[in-house]
RNA sequence: GGGUGGAUUCCCGAGUGGCCAAAGGGGACAGACUGUAAAUCUGUUGGCAUAGCCUUCGGAGGUUCGAAUCCUCCUCCACCCA
């Protein structure tokens, strides 16, 4: 039934930061073979944006490769503590949202989350299923469990807390709320990212107190952003969503810098550490190269091959041979739009949504980086002549075929 | 409950009567260079068919020829003492 404890190890660690305790994890993976018995691994999810993007889909992916080997993934979905905001590695209050938002949101997780996970071999809950039965005096119950000492170990806390940033009381509560699903959910492992370990451990505790024993806490790594430099994250813009367009994904993916690609690789990819070592090795494998095959690589998870390969030849018609896109939005113009079958250029520009206003249309223009045709604009008053099917360009990717109506 | 300090453009933040559509940084966008790399360099970054005009510095009023800046009230926030 189960692969050997130590096979089994090597696929679940590769990618992972913390694992506490390690001597527990092994205790546990052996017993779980012996007595051919799954161990429960828990992953949760807080549906406060609708997208899942390739970095929070790390740990979903490991949650994959557990459900893979024969355990049982349960993802909760934490519609109770996503109006909570989670507090962790982050620098301000977030934003309580309303609760129609993240059931919204929650659907929206499923989908996408079925990208990844076999849903029909996965315990879905939801955390409210409890917590809103829960009593106030549970709660107090439950934060009684925690000391302010403790919480206030946490670094992100401490940093708020110096700088006179605002921690709200509810804040506090989110890693006890989190901790709590472990209980319920009786879980063997949780998973989650390095910023998650603290709410992670709280879980331990928590189980402990009940009279468990403790969950494994397994983080995976966190994922820069296509920036470069901060944690990738809806919020920030710097984010590859798995739902994008193969296009869009490849398009963001070549963009990174070269030196994140060993990350990427990694934990983005289902490529071997020894390919990875090839493709990073500029003696063997063209920067450029290695990237193009990551970009495909992280494509083809979400799109399959063909997509894969397709955005890829796509990419370098665009920027290779610099020749138009395979697929060029139409933008329908009416005859009512034009004077003496001519319109202004910027209002052309706004019209197939490249800029928001005229002036930002005039600025593009000014700087160059619009053209007609191939040719470029560099009047920003003119007013062009009309021809159905005119390809209007602005800047290196955006493209817009003029079709009158 | 008492005290103090705040709220400025996408974000951070300077600005204490005219030289303010508002310094500087970040981000974003455009251009050069490239591998659409990254880094770097240059430019742009409230609106308007733009040498001009209009709207914007938490909100509402007021003083003044003139207010982001001074006064009054209001709203929100942080910190300190209890």
């Amino acid at each position: 039934m189960f692969k050997d404890a130590d096979e089994q190890l090597e696929t679940i660690l590769r990618g992972t930061v913390d694992v506490v305790t390690k001597e527990e994890f092994i205790k546990k993976l052996a017993r779980s073979v012996k007595e051919n018995k799954p161990l429960r691994i828990k992953l949760g999810l807080d549906p406060t944006a609708p997208d899942i993007h390739i970095g929070n889909a790390i740990p979903i992916h490991k949650l994959r490769a557990f459900q893979s080997l024969g355990h049982t993934a349960i993802l909760i979905i934490g519609d109770y503590t996503a109006t909570v905001g989670d507090p962790s590695g982050v620098n301000k209050t977030r934003p309580m949202i309303t609760y129609e938002k993240v059931l919204e949101n929650a659907k929206t997780y499923l989908t996408q989350a079925s990208k990844i996970l076999d849903l029909n071999k996965t315990e879905v809950v939801y955390n409210s299923q409890w917590f809103k039965k829960m009593t106030f005096h549970d709660v107090i119950q439950l934060t009684s469990k925690m000391t302010v000492a403790r919480m206030m170990e946490r670094d992100d806390f401490t940093k708020r807390y110096h700088a006179g940033i605002p921690i709200s009381v509810h804040e506090f509560i989110y890693p006890l709320m989190q901790g709590y699903d472990s209980v319920m959910v009786k879980s063997d492992v949780e998973l989650g990212g390095t910023d998650q370990l603290f709410s992670l451990l709280v879980g331990r505790d928590l189980q402990k107190d009940a009279g468990m024993e403790p969950q494994i806490a397994l983080t995976t790594a966190l994922l820069e952003g296509i920036d470069g430099n901060k944690k990738m994250s809806k919020s920030l813009g710097n984010y590859i969503g798995i739902t994008e367009s193969p296009q869009e994904i490849f398009g963001k993916a070549m963009s990174i810098q070269d030196d994140l690609m060993g990350k990427y690789f990694e934990l983005a990819t289902d490529l071997s550490t020894d390919e990875i070592k090839q493709l990073l090795d500029p003696i063997r494998t063209h920067p450029r190269t290695a990237k193009v095959t990551l970009a495909r690589a992280i494509v083809r998870r979400y799109h399959g091959d063909k997509e894969a390969e397709a955005s890829a030849a796509e990419f370098d018609r665009i920027f290779k041979e610099h020749a138009l896109p395979d697929k060029i939005p139409d933008i329908m113009l009416s005859p009512e739009e034009l004077k003496d079958s001519k319109i202004w250029i910027a209002q052309l520009i706004v019209l197939c949504g490249f800029a928001t206003t005229n002036s930002e249309a005039r600025r593009l223009i000014q700087q160059g980086g619009v053209s007609v045709d191939s040719e470029i604009i560099d009047c920003p008053t003119l007013n062009v002549e009309i021809k159905s099917g005119m390809i209007l360009k602005v800047g290196k990717r955006r493209f817009a075929r003029i079709v009158l109506l």
